[in-house]
DNA sequence: CTGTATAGATCTACACTGTAGAACATGGCG
DNA sequence: CGCCATGTTCTACAGTGTAGATCTATACAG
């Protein structure tokens, strides 16, 4: 119970930590910002969180944490997997900045495992063959995970009315662009542009179930 | 010409700040360190590259300007977009820490726009549908530098010999990890997964092309 | 050759960073 | 009561980005 509190410390300075960042960006977390917001000097916070690195891995933990639930095992394999990724980019337009902390440092926590499970029972369900499930897992969150973070770290060029701006902007080698001028100044529905996203991954993981595999994986090999 | 040394001074800089961080690391990338191997005071850095967060942005150009050559218009649009794809991974495991930075920052740069064009336009010659090429161009670039990103960060866990670790290291609640620990227990073969990721994307694109569409594409809209 | 303008490099200084190390308080347990 | 462990604070140090003033060297006008 004493142990229980102090790992409550723990979260509490890590919620400070991420809703700092959350706030007023990665840049402005600093160790004495956040000991400042837990109202506290910032050595005190070395005995809970290690040092910045840790309290860094500290917030993807918080992070993953947070999608966890969304990795539920009722209904069908393919609402399942796509609540996850769903859940993945909801995440990514709550905590704009920390995002970047998902791909930028390995996590191998319980709850990341957990997540992987998920997505991994996901799969199977799906009558994918054992040996292609963990890389189509992640071929399914690197796009989810690199198109949320493009969405929200602004790669993904905005579209311009003016047409054929981007294409003088490199000089008036882009061929390409101008032909597409027409489309590129439509503004992007990225909602849409998701689930179309999602939609081809299905059709992947679809593809590679082989036709006589039975619909039940209790089965067996 | 006066102009172009000045130019000269700067790409020196980026170049020697590129070299810095890879070989030291993105935290040892301070400008005193950049200014120290260029042989100069800190403060005569600001003159070229403005400041730090502007470096950064020089170093993404520097990055995209190598990746460039790649995109090259010859042969046919699969083996030009799987060039640009090597190309992109590469990239990655000869830069491993600031390649960060090609998904951290936006480049809306010449460069960026050259590159985007060039899969555009293997997109087009494929057949796809003038509204589809900007999304499934993004569906390809983020996974090419999610997957390479993953890769050199270290996400994608390793496979450890020993069955059922990482399952036990979420409390035994991943019946999934359990059941495929067999595959888990084998190490990755990075090159073939890319290569298997880049053949799904390719399906999908193929899948997009409308049956009777012509095979080039000066036979207009 | 002299004087001057201009661009680049330097020096100093400031506010801020992460964190090591010592000192301090405060509670529980014998 | 003493003792110990745990959490917190204080002080200090090396390192960060960069503003502002100063210096230097080069190029050109007379």
């Amino acid at each position: 119970m004493a142990e229980q509190g102090v790992e409550a410390r723990r979260r509490e300075i890590l919620t400070a930590a991420l809703a700092l960042a959350d706030e007023r960006g990665l840049d402005a977390l600093s160790m004495r910002a956040v000991a400042a917001r837990v109202g506290v000097t910032p050595m005190a916070l070395y005995p809970h969180v290690g040092n910045k690195d840790a309290l860094l891995d500290g917030l993807v933990d918080l992070l993953l944490a947070e999608l966890l639930p969304a990795a539920g095992t009722a209904g069908q394999w393919h609402v399942r997997l796509r609540a996850i990724a769903h859940a993945g980019r909801a995440l990514a337009h709550r905590h704009r900045t920390t995002y970047l902390l998902l791909l930028a440092r390995p996590a191998v926590t319980p709850d990341a495992v957990r997540l992987v499970d998920a997505i991994y029972g996901a799969l199977l369900d799906a009558g994918v063959p054992e040996a292609q499930v963990p890389r189509l897992e992640r071929l399914v969150s690197t796009f989810v995970l690199g198109f949320s973070l493009g969405e929200v770290a602004g790669r993904f060029p905005p579209a311009d009315p003016r047409r054929h701006d981007r294409a003088e902007a490199a000089g008036g080698a882009a061929p390409a662009h101008q032909e597409l001028s027409a489309v590129l100044a439509q503004p992007a529905d990225w909602d849409a542009e998701f689930d179309a996203g999602l939609d081809d991954l299905m059709h992947v993981i679809t593809s590679h179930v082989p036709p006589a595999a039975p619909v039940h994986r209790q089965s067996g090999r």
